[in-house]
DNA sequence: GTGGTCTAGACCACA
DNA sequence: GTGGTCTAGACCACC
């Protein structure tokens, strides 16, 4: 399965973050199977037009939290699922999100409810595959 | 009515962040009327006790974002509320938060009702500024 | 307190480590007391003589595993403890640790019971800050 | 006696290093009796799948550090036992391992004895071919 | 070829 | 001043 990543230009989000977002993403879908690889370091950092060391980044961060491993001399595989992080962490880090939302949805001048009932359908959306 | 601002300083949002968040949330709440005016920059800088270079970029930023309105000589006053941007562009803006916040989720394996209970509990606290 | 990291040129650790894992230790042994800071990143550089991004990269790995915090602008801060890991995460960390060490014993063909005493002495030692 | 090598593809540890340590485990614990060959390069490197500069790599630590004797033409040998290094050389040389170990445990918050426990079921294992 | 570390130096955001 | 991101390019270990 070819792995295709996009790099928004303009985004606020760092290019390393989209990277690490993006496979996050396709690893959790299950898009991208356990044992399969990712490009290499260099052959991303050429498809993309970015430096190596920025697609390292990205990819140590994704080994660190647990999505793939890496093989010396081989390259980077996705790694079997499990818990890295304890459960307090995961709320910890889950709840600096969810204030990010209620802040823009603040600024924004959106109602409560609508953030709720957006959100609901986007992870309807989400757990269905055949739907992405 | 005295406007509170509270700094926290642990916080991974920036001071100037959290200054604007909180004028905005007490604009929308309507704890803060139209016409009121917020404290000088220098003079929230003194009470806060942080760089007026960051209280005049928050400041900035609230002008910009239509809250806020400058008279020159005079000071800072809460504008006449105006929707910067167009509702289907609102709704653009906040799905790009709320998408974030899902991937998150899915990333750190969070059950949907979790992160929608501890979002309705966010909302509750936040605009309910006794309760801050 | 004066924070001091000492590098090893010719270790087989690479220098990023030794900071970690000394700035880990001054952590976890009370040293370096919540909330104290540690040298600013450009200034650990120069003290050591070495590239600013030897010891972002140590500083950023830090915050990761909850021993420090950063503030925009400010530097970097000793975190309130926490436990960032998963109880099975841990254990699988530690084993890593502890099959390099029974590798190490068995090239040197030193006795498993000679190890456990050498290493029940250093626990000893460790947990009496006194004794440091 | 037939050695048999066993390579894990998703360890941490590189391949050249696992062939070292389960020869050097052989010789150890005398299953590989001095004077006795082992396969030579090319026929390992068959059997295991791998590159046979990874097997000549082994192999040449295994002479260095004195475990293998090589005759030109006729192949590898278990050599005549000796020690390298001289006792303190060793014990300080482990003691490095030792604290590392220590400094892991004090980092992951894991209590002494769990980590003396977790060392003692692990020698067990690798004492005994047969369990592994 | 692969990844891992380190340097030098740039530019931006924040205080 | 602080940290955060990115680039370019080097050298090493491993396969």
């Amino acid at each position: 399965m070819a792995l295709t990543i996009r790099i928004v230009a303009g985004s606020t989000a760092p290019i390393y973050r989209q990277i690490v977002d993006q496979i996050t993403r396709s690893v959790a879908s299950g898009e991208l199977a356990v044992g399969e690889s990712v490009p290499s370091v260099r052959q991303l950092a050429r498809e993309l037009v970015i430096n190596p060391n920025t697609v390292a980044k990205a990819y140590a961060e994704l080994v660190d939290s647990g999505f793939l491993e890496t093989q010396a001399g081989k390259g980077f595989f996705v790694a079997k699922r499990r818990q890295v992080y304890s459960k307090s962490e995961r709320l910890r880090r889950i709840d600096e999100s969810i204030d990010q939302l209620v802040n823009h949805a603040v600024t924004l001048d959106i109602e409560p409810e609508v953030i709720v009932q957006r959100l609901q359908q986007r992870f309807e959306k989400n757990l269905k595959p055949a739907g992405d």
